[in-house]
RNA sequence: GGCCCGUUAGUCAAGUGGCCAAGACGUCGCCCUCUCACGGCGAAGGCAGGGGUUCGACUCCCCUACGGGUCACCA
């Protein structure tokens, strides 16, 4: 067989040799230690839990050793590609904070080491492609889509390993005539890579977050340009981390799987390897079993499901950098207000077995975020917020942003700020009742109380309310009221003997809280009423008197 | 089914042969307290099972079970 006869009937059209390409793309000059990593989705424009996950640990990797994080666009299937795809994924990402250094923007290229958009580079895996079947490497397989499905069939019936090898790899010595007939009828083939390898084989590699694992030598010869030429991923992977010098390749646990092709494709292009960081997956409870999380099914899954529940950047970040890396959440009880990026990522923290995504811990996460947040920056993206998801809401925000940034500061700064706001979607719930627009009464008084007790502490305090009493004294004026109605002013007292009181000042705060808020439970009521201003307390209360 | 990965409390996890197996979330209780939130204290709850190796195994080896992943001209 003569290879290179063989490479040029079939690839025509090429004329470059790998050298000419080599020379297109030196070597990066950086530093000792960098990491140059990459993100290469696919342009669908739509984004997981999981997808954030690698670009984080990327994102990290680079930029923690000097190094460069680019985007790669691995549009090859035309099925996975959307209109839009490519801006979405970068805004949605920049959103987070996950910034390229390099790569594929919105309408071009930003880099030397392009172009990014695999689509574009089909030259060059052909140039890679013809250069194998030149070697006798690669070879052209005329089977159409049904004679694999027999194969297949045949094999599963006979229970052997499905797949493109040994005996069933029926164009892997096919004659030079034999081609040719096919190509004058101008039949649609694709190119195979001829692997020598046998299952026979096992041998050690190692993952820069699994560790060493057992692989066996792949025996299958997979195909590496499709029937349109374009590559399949494995080849593209190949060429493109090469051609760009990745020095480590994050990615889905799944892959470990084809790993043992990738170190034939790498060896057979005389390629020196990147370091491989294959990442644990992101499960969910399903019927009690954990699962991969699912785009289709799971719609918590979807990135933008945290953006429209609203749940803040920073606390998305902060709670994936704990799955992350399992010593995060350590470092930031001791550094409650370093920058995320003053942290020491490291593969070594990174977890070997897929971990459930907890709610209920992103919730917490975000708490804390938040309650460090000043009132002015929840302003800020609580308005963001509501302006994509609750117009009514954002205007009334908007009406009087002083008076809105008091109520946000309820509660806010000094040690120990309260934290009840883990969603940006819950702060309507929260300030309402600051707003005639927005009030209505939630709870009543229970009718334990007697309706005349209740009408004659409102009386009483309506009548004795000093707005610009301190919060002692307005205390001790709530007391005074209390102990004036039969009520227990001293909570201790009132615990030895309740028999002697009809209630205690207890009692009496929560049917001022109720007249003024419409709830049993709220910040200080103190600053509540201050805030509300006189008229609108005395108003509220008025109403409960009747 | 073949191959690969994994398995410490409900969840996330520390642990790398040697005190009664950290911590966080969640749950429950108590305290603080005019409610809520915060904060403090405390409780329940775990090394999948079985063999080895060793003076000694959560840690090393083997087997089993269970879970996950992957077996495309998709990535």
């Amino acid at each position: 067989m003569d290879n290179n006869f063989l490479a040029d009937i079939l690839y025509p059209n090429i004329k470059t040799l790998p050298a000419d390409i080599e020379a297109r793309y030196p070597a990066r000059n950086l530093q000792e230690g960098a990491k140059v990593t990459r993100f290469a989705p696919s342009p669908t424009g739509f984004l997981h839990i999981g997808n954030l996950y690698g670009a984080f640990t990327d994102e990290r990797l680079a930029h923690t050793s000097g190094g460069v994080f680019y985007l790669r666009i691995e549009d090859t299937d035309a099925k996975r590609t959307v209109p839009n795809g490519i801006a979405i994924i970068i805004e949605t990402l920049g959103k987070l904070g996950v910034k390229f250094d390099e790569g594929a923007v919105i309408d071009g290229d930003n880099g030397a080491y392009g172009p990014y958009r695999q689509s574009e580079r089909a030259e060059i895996y052909q140039t890679y492609a013809k250069q194998l079947i030149r070697e006798g490497k690669a070879y052209p397989c005329f089977c159409t889509e049904e004679e694999l499905a027999s194969i297949r069939e045949q094999q599963e019936s006979q229970k052997l390993t499905p797949g493109y090898y040994g005996e069933f790899a029926v164009w892997r010595d096919a004659s030079l005539e034999q081609i040719q007939a096919k190509l004058a009828e101008n039949a649609p083939f694709v190119l195979r890579f001829r692997s020598e390898g046998s299952i026979a084989n096992k041998m050690k590699f190692r993952d820069e977050i699994k560790g060493e694992i057992d692989v066996t030598e792949n025996d299958v010869d997979h195909v590496i340009l499709k029937s349109d030429g374009i590559p399949t991923y494995h080849f593209a992977h190949a060429v493109d981390d090469h051609l760009m010098g990745t020095t480590h390749v994050i990615r889905d646990e799944s892959w470990l799987s084809t790993l043992p092709f990738h170190i034939q494709l790498f060896k057979a292009l005389g390629f020196k390897m990147p370091k491989y960081c294959h990442t644990a997956q992101v499960l969910k409870l399903d019927n009690g079993n954990k699962r991969k999380i699912s785009k289709r099914k799971d719609p918590e899954a979807a990135l933008t499901y945290y953006h429209s529940q609203g749940y803040p950047v920073a606390a998305v970040r902060e709670y994936l950098m704990t799955l992350l890396n399992s010593n995060f959440e350590e470092w930031r009880l001791a550094n409650p207000d370093a920058a995320i990026e003053d942290f020491k990522f490291t593969t070594k923290k990174m977890s070997v077995s897929g971990s459930l995504f907890d709610l209920d811990k992103l919730n917490d996460v975000s708490k804390n975020v938040i309650s460090r947040m000043t009132a002015n920056e929840v302003y800020d993206l609580t308005l963001a917020w509501a302006k994509e998801n609750d117009a009514d809401f954002a205007s009334v925000l908007e009406s009087d942003k002083d008076y809105a940034i008091r109520i946000l500061s309820i509660g806010r700064g000094g040690k120990k700020p309260r934290k009840d706001i883990a969603l940006w979607s819950e702060v309507k719930g929260y300030m309402s009742f600051f707003y005639d627009a927005l009030f209505n009464r939630e709870d009543s008084i229970p009718d334990k109380f007697n309706k005349e007790d209740i009408c004659a502490v409102l009386a009483n305090f309506k009548d004795t309310y000093n707005a610009n009493a301190d919060q002692s004294e307005w205390f001790n004026n709530v007391k005074a009221i209390a102990e004036s109605n039969g009520f227990c002013p001293d909570m201790k007292a009132y615990k030895a003997n309740p028999e002697l009181y009809k209630g205690s000042v207890a009692d009496v705060s929560m049917f001022l809280r109720i007249a003024v808020t419409g709830r049993m439970n709220s910040p200080d009521l103190y600053e509540v009423m201050q805030i509300l201003g006189a008229e609108r307390v005395l108003g509220r209360v008025a109403e409960i008197i009747g």
